[in-house]
DNA sequence: CAGGGTTATGTCTGAGAGGGAACAACGGTC
DNA sequence: GACCGTTGTTCCCTCTCAGACATAACCCTG
């Protein structure tokens, strides 16, 4: 069972979404609405339709051609150019959070100022964005892209870092990949956190199962939300 | 023009989406799939049909009880409660990708290894996670929950930490809220990154327009996508 | 033993999205 | 001036999905 999504882009009522993008990119290959549409096994009066919808609500997206030699054609213009870019780092942007590891602690909120929580969990107190509830129980996901290791000796103090969040702990086991290296800390008996770190930072650091880490995140990356353990 | 997204949890060719998560939450609060669609909305009949082939997926969600006192009714199984404390995880990770600040920045591609490349940007070099792309222009985006700041004179030093990226700035402004306040730091003339931190990191780094600090971001937390500048 | 609210199952109907086809308008090219 | 491939517009058909309605099966209560 893994995550999966479908994001878009809302403006004046519609939304454009995956295949508004696919259509675009395709007419600024293809030249031609008319081949874009087939290109994509879509039928034309559809895509044609489809579009205009969309400039109604975002403005001009193609600057059409009806007639002349080769019989016309379309080209994007700079402001579909922008959508797609913009919709691009969107889906960048999601791709990462659906794809990339995250610990999860179970925890009890012990305290709250308006957004922010207080979580009591297995690694200790973690300070995470927690919206309103009506229970106490929460879960608590940090996302392995978030948590920064440091050496323990050069460790920031407390106070000169706006990392609300830090464990110290002992790198159990480390998962190498090509550059990027998936790094696992013990920070107490039963909680693990997974960090997802650059192969140059394992080697900096001079990581390697048994070192001792202080592992880092910010409350404003930490996210609670309601749920009971399982 | 704001984001939006839809999201679900895919297994066996079902996707358990946010209806059916209001469906099952229904169901429990109701003790009934007739009064939780009769609650909803939603037809009983597709209600139902919809049930089953979750639960052919999934397997077994709900305990029917058929006649009896009452009735009858249905509770949430123990694996209905686990995918419904998933699904709200993903939707709070999602939630906040949907909603946090980024600060892009317009650069090319200057070197890469393998998924990892370092881009030139008028921030300077940045290092980040970038998909292959046939083009060397890309937009590199930075969540503003993910930039920590430090303190000057207590920055850790560049191999002592796994942040691969490190800029020294000023802070332009300090936008407060309740409990979380948005800091704009002038990492160069036109480079501005916009860093969210929790009121009392600004308390404890002291921040102020005109501060003096470092914001640091993890590589593996940037993404860079292909898109000209516009 | 009837009552009652539930689960379980099937059919009809309507709304909406999309494909396919037809046709007019357009304007360089031959 | 005919030709051609495009854009622009319209109509109809199909497919899918959800609501609605009807009906059977179920089993504890009184």
């Amino acid at each position: 069972m893994d995550a999966g999504f479908e994001t878009h882009l809302r403006a004046d009522g519609v939304e454009f979404d995956a295949d508004d993008a696919e259509l675009l990119r395709a007419v600024d290959r293809e030249g031609s609405l008319n081949r874009a549409a087939d290109e994509l096994g879509r039928s034309y009066s559809r895509a044609h339709q489809r579009l205009t919808a969309l400039e109604d609500a975002l403005g001009p997206l193609v600057t059409r051609q009806r007639g002349g030699s080769g019989g016309g054609g379309s080209e994007l213009t700079d402001e579909a150019r922008a959508v797609l870019a913009r919709f691009e780092r969107l889906r960048a942007e999601f791709t990462g959070t659906a794809e990339v590891e995250e610990t999860v602690l179970s925890g009890r909120v012990v305290a709250r100022e308006g957004e922010l929580a207080t979580v009591e969990t297995s690694a200790g107190r973690v300070r995470a964005l927690a919206p309103e509830a009506d229970t106490d129980a929460v879960q608590v996901a940090v996302r392995a892209d978030a948590v920064t290791l440091h050496a323990p000796e050069d460790a920031p103090a407390e106070a000169a870092t706006s990392a609300r969040n830090r464990f110290a702990g002992t790198v159990s086991a480390i998962d190498a990949g090509e550059q990027v290296a998936r790094v696992l800390v013990d920070a107490s008996a039963d909680a693990t956190l997974s960090a997802l770190v650059t192969a140059s930072s394992v080697e900096k650091l001079d990581l390697r199962a048994g070192s001792e880490v202080v592992a880092s995140f910010k409350a404003t990356a930490t996210r609670a939300s309601p749920g009971e353990d399982w």
